[in-house]
DNA sequence: GCACAACTGGATACAGCATATCCGCTTCAT
DNA sequence: ATGAAGCGGATATGCTGTATCCAGTTGTGC
């Protein structure tokens, strides 16, 4: 496969713009597909979307080869509000109350998105833009976690892995049945902040992977 | 000619003994479905199960109309166990340790069982025989958050109603990608509890239906 | 205002999958 | 021995989501 630089395409399809009304339903899809993805999950279908945005479904194929594509694009942009959460909880002072901070703004996005949540539960969908936007979201995580520790405020073992399981528990939450939005979940996400705060005399944390 | 089981009935088709071989079939199926469906969860199919015991799908299907049938009969079976261990935990002095017993033991056994984790999940199958066993938990879920509750162990607020949550939590973790199984929920039961037990200067929990 | 390329719509072909049946053959019980 | 009970598993059926195709429409440059 040759490397090509850009503007000259002998072979390959030159970035010709899209003619107006073109790009408007562009943004239309990618529109549709956030709210479709956040209503009703990853699984709703490419004529979902098309049907949400008023269009064909062949003008959504056009602009999006299949759903991975389109899943891409529309969560690239939400990871990446959520890194920015991660950025504004870092202010907090108290490391704790930092990243006490992030879960709930995080979780509280996810709370109303459930494609969002099927992502984060399966990983799937694994195009480059995601996962540059996850990496960065880690490492945020990693940074309030340290910050939280050096402070001494968090329990002793708790880790950066430790971030996943959480959201996942919170996520399981609310995917209980019951009508939605609820807002359950930070009853118990009350409750494992509690757990997760450093207390005298606490139970040693069992091992990440202990064969018991 | 005078083997008779079971109360003959009048009016209703008379319920003849199987054969013995048949009789042998059924307890394969009834086997290898609680097998089957504890590895491969609920969306296992018939024909998935009759291969495992060996049977061919007609005989499955002779045997269990649908898969309604067979997942009824098979985790009626399981949630009794469940109940019994229950029963087990209410032995256990300490109000909270008992607690944490049942949830520990009901947990594990849904560790290893991913049909088990979806029943509870979505609740589907709404069989009698799993309505009655599943009534049965509750209620000595129940006892078990009375008892902990009188002992001023419980942190406040806390309520027989956070039972299921607190499950689909650990769930959740069990169900996170990575090779099965795995211990590692045990490290988040340790955390939960640790925020379900009474503490001096505890936040108050949030009302379970706050509308922030 | 024309002509043509770009774009659109949505009916529909396609593929995969779980469900459940059917019926010729085998095995049990008497 | 014989007929009823039971068995096997290929296969019909129906459903769902994916993606294509092309006749018709619309935007754009001349």
């Amino acid at each position: 496969m040759g490397r090509r630089t850009q503007a000259e395409e002998p072979a390959a399809a030159a970035v010709r713009p899209l003619r107006r009304d073109a790009e408007l339903n562009r943004h239309r899809i990618l529109r549709a597909g956030r709210e479709v993805f956040a209503a009703r999950g990853l699984q709703a279908t490419l004529n979902d979307v098309a049907h949400h945005a008023g269009l064909g479904v062949g003008t959504v194929y056009r602009k999006f080869p299949d759903k991975q594509a389109l899943a891409e694009a529309v969560f690239t942009e939400e990871l990446d509000e959520i890194a920015a959460l991660a950025r504004e909880a870092q202010s907090e002072d108290d490391g704790f109350a930092a990243l006490a901070a992030f879960l709930e703004s995080a979780l509280g996005r996810a709370a109303h998105n459930r494609g969002l949540r099927e992502l984060m539960r399966h990983g799937a969908v694994e195009g480059t833009g995601l996962t540059r936007a996850r990496r960065e979201i880690t490492s945020h995580c990693e940074a309030l976690v340290a910050r939280a520790r050096s402070q001494g405020t968090l329990r002793d073992g708790v880790d950066e892995a430790d971030i996943a399981p959480i959201a996942a528990m919170i996520d399981a939450v609310l995917a209980l049945p019951g009508e939605h939005p609820s807002e359950l979940w930070r009853r118990y996400l009350v409750i494992i902040l509690d757990g997760l705060r450093a207390q005298p005399g606490q139970t040693p944390l069992p091992d990440p992977d202990s064969a018991n």
